[in-house]
DNA sequence: GCACACTGAATCGTATACGATTTCGTACTT
DNA sequence: AAGTACGAAATCGTATACGATTCAGTGTGC
């Protein structure tokens, strides 16, 4: 009858939503009682989407305690960054035969937007930009087990990657440019190790602008 | 006070066991009032596990229906094996710096050992000297994120993980050899691309050799 | 003044109960 | 004989209830 399905269903969607959006900050403490309520059904669907969550890494839980956004410490950062890049980077490889002129047009639309965006620069607006444009060019990938590794990575960074671009604003500059890069590979049939290592590199080299603004050496990788 | 925590973790922990091991094979049907008395305990806490075990992928659910444990098809084989090749990959090349001489030192033994069951094939222990091989190369990986990956992964492929060379007894001649230059490279401190790059290789020939079999084309990456 | 034990409120963990849904066998119709 | 409608059994989904555990605040002994 209902669309969206079970309840235990909804409360994974909406807490997920919630801790996606920010509405619910790294910290944060998921009471059941709470959120049971909130929600106006009873704890048992909520401890179940919880248990979901638990295993993609959103929140934590610990025994008799309860559960908790899942932050990200500098550490957790690197290491989520650094297996996107690889991740990421495969993905695009193998969705690159499958780029169509579309999808092409579009991403160098999304890039010349960017361009624009750096004169009067927008962290926020320019970060969403850069994440339409790789979304769509991993999007074909023909692996789903890859992307859904991908979303699941994002969806780890939680908040930040909605503003990863606040925090090195001096990478947007050679970002746009990487950008024309990657796709004049894609469009050119370039060999897949090609667009792989271009695209990998274009994330890693934002990581390590990164990590070297907080004095830490470059991902090895 | 009970080492192994909650009941929900404890179930968790046996329906995972019984999945890896194949006592429960793929298809097989998840009844939660059965498994709950097996158990001992209410369908509760066996609600939970499986829910933690869907969002790994282990087991696949269908509302009101219940879960089953999940099968492999080739596409869904083909996929995994493809993600691990990348991710393993990348794991080992992360890893390679921290691998000591006493590492190395068992990894030569093992793929010594293989060498010996070449002349009377045993793809069971083949395969598990190669598991031990490999494990022991990647686990030295200082990201924990990418390591969670690659076991999963594994996990993933339940137990055909535990008799591959049953399917391609000819890549294992070539096997030993690629182990061998693998490990040369690690001990001669290659750069990271170049172990990444020889341990997906590695990886690929085999998925290829699995494929080619099957009358598949190999796998573009 | 400080450490420690105690108490109660908040919260979690699990069992039980019951309504809802699916599934499958059986009888009935054509 | 084949297909369909019906109904019972199996199973799932969720609410409620209650014991168990944690945590904070208070009081007591040293």
């Amino acid at each position: 009858m209902n669309g969206t399905g079970s309840k235990s269903e909804q409360a994974y969607a909406q807490l997920k939503d919630r801790i996606l959006s920010g509405d619910y900050s790294p910290g944060y403490r998921l009471v059941l009682s709470s959120i049971a309520n909130d929600m106006g059904f009873s704890v048992v669907p909520v401890r179940e989407a919880i248990r979901r969550l638990e295993a993609e890494g959103l929140v934590t839980f610990e025994h008799n305690v309860g559960a908790t956004v899942a932050g990200i410490d500098p550490d957790l950062y690197l290491h989520t960054m650094q297996t996107l890049s690889i991740i990421e980077g495969a993905a695009t490889a193998l969705a690159a035969p499958s780029v169509g002129k579309d999808e092409l047009a579009q991403a160098r639309d999304l890039n010349r937007q960017m361009r624009e965006v750096l004169t009067d620069f927008d962290p926020v607006r320019f970060t969403r930009l850069n994440t339409e444009f790789h979304a769509l060019l991993y999007a074909p990938c023909p692996n789903p087990h890859i992307l859904d590794l991908v979303h699941r990575g994002w969806n780890r960074l939680g908040r930040m990657r909605t503003s990863t671009f606040q925090y090195v604003p001096q990478r947007s500059h050679a970002s746009v440019e990487e950008h024309e890069h990657l796709l004049d590979l894609i469009e050119s049939g370039a060999p897949a190790s090609d667009v792989e290592a271009a695209a990998r590199a274009h994330r890693t080299n934002t990581l390590n602008a990164f990590l070297a603004q907080n004095g830490q050496p470059p991902s090895p990788i």
